[in-house]
DNA sequence: GTCTATAGGTAGATAGAC
DNA sequence: GTCTATCTACCTATAGAC
């Protein structure tokens, strides 16, 4: 049915861009992948143009990202540092999922800088938010304390930088691992005074 | 002369880059930016084709900031947390000079997976080492001194997250000023048992 | 080395049969 | 909705005069 392919067109082109990157894709490939003829222009049936897909693909996923329903946690007999470590790994588990997005919204961010403006305004910020909020229920040290909404910043812009060096490098970029990682940024903001 | 112009197309191809994306960019315009006719073959005097070209630029840019000369750190009055944060800021003022070579580097990365690992085993792995040797050097608190190698690569995610989202959103992302971040990063290493 | 002119290729998008 | 066929636009790269 139609919507059934429409649905396959965006699921190929998804892994397409997140592998080759948008611009690079041509429409053809696309169709191949979504089982149509290549150099037909079945895929127009479905979408007026590349932008439009992109636009739709970058709907969607978003919609599913933010509909995603956070683990519960489990807090029992954990000291605040583990209960930090457990949602920095979490955190950047989720991170891994949304990888292909991500790497889509960079390569267009200059085609559509009203996206951009939306997602830093909403996720960015939220992220800030709910980072302090967790940070500040943890008993945390006085650096934290000084000033809480730049402690979350820390915490998130390690935890992007984290992810993205794995991403560009195609692997963990150095001999830390991604626990050990979680462990010494949940340390530094759980001791101290 | 003919090495004028070979550099007049790199400076005119690295601000086209860094604005519209590599692959957005045809020859023709970086003709015309370089003060060439556009259309004209002119470009290809100097460069077999845009691939090489690429090439040529990211060496020269690499080369520069290899080449750079890190200022002399001035310790008189300043304790450890001060000391830190004139060096972040002073890194984060570096990282933003590399600006427009990092657009490059990210956007070329599928076409020159060797570029990427040459870059990761040369700077990514010299900022985690001397990262390192400076926080260690500041008395650091017990969480650092755990695990120094994890707390750099804390510190160097921390800087290259705060860049990207600065560099991605086209602004500071928050509230958090470059300062206030680097203050607050530079506590969290500095202070605690 | 730079120009005008153009060949040749690739990708976006449409027309019309089925 | 999907196909075959094709039109158009743009871009890379080359040829040959100056």
């Amino acid at each position: 049915m139609a919507t059934g392919t429409r649905d396959r067109v965006i699921d190929a082109a998804l892994a397409l861009f997140a592998e080759r990157g948008v611009a690079a894709v041509p429409v053809t490939a696309i169709e191949a992948a979504a089982g149509l003829a290549a150099g037909s222009g079945a895929f127009y049936r479905h979408f007026r143009n590349k932008t439009e897909l992109v636009d739709a693909l970058v709907d969607r996923e978003l919609a599913r990202a933010r509909d995603r329903v956070p683990p519960a946690r489990d807090e029992a007999g954990s000291d605040a540092t583990e209960l930090l470590v457990t949602r920095l790994r979490a955190d950047l588990d989720f991170l891994r999922e949304l990888g292909p997005l991500i790497h889509i919204l960079v390569s267009e961010r200059r085609r559509n800088p009203e996206l951009v403006e939306r997602l830093r305004s909403t996720a960015f910020e939220a992220s800030i938010e709910s980072g302090m909020a967790e940070v500040l229920s943890l008993a945390p040290p006085r650096a934290v304390r000084d000033d809480p909404e730049a402690a979350a910043q820390v915490m998130l812009s390690a935890m992007v930088g984290f992810f993205l060096a794995e991403e560009y490098y195609g692997r963990p970029a150095g001999p830390v691992s991604a626990e050990r990682f979680a462990r010494a940024l949940a340390a530094l903001l759980t001791s101290g005074p």
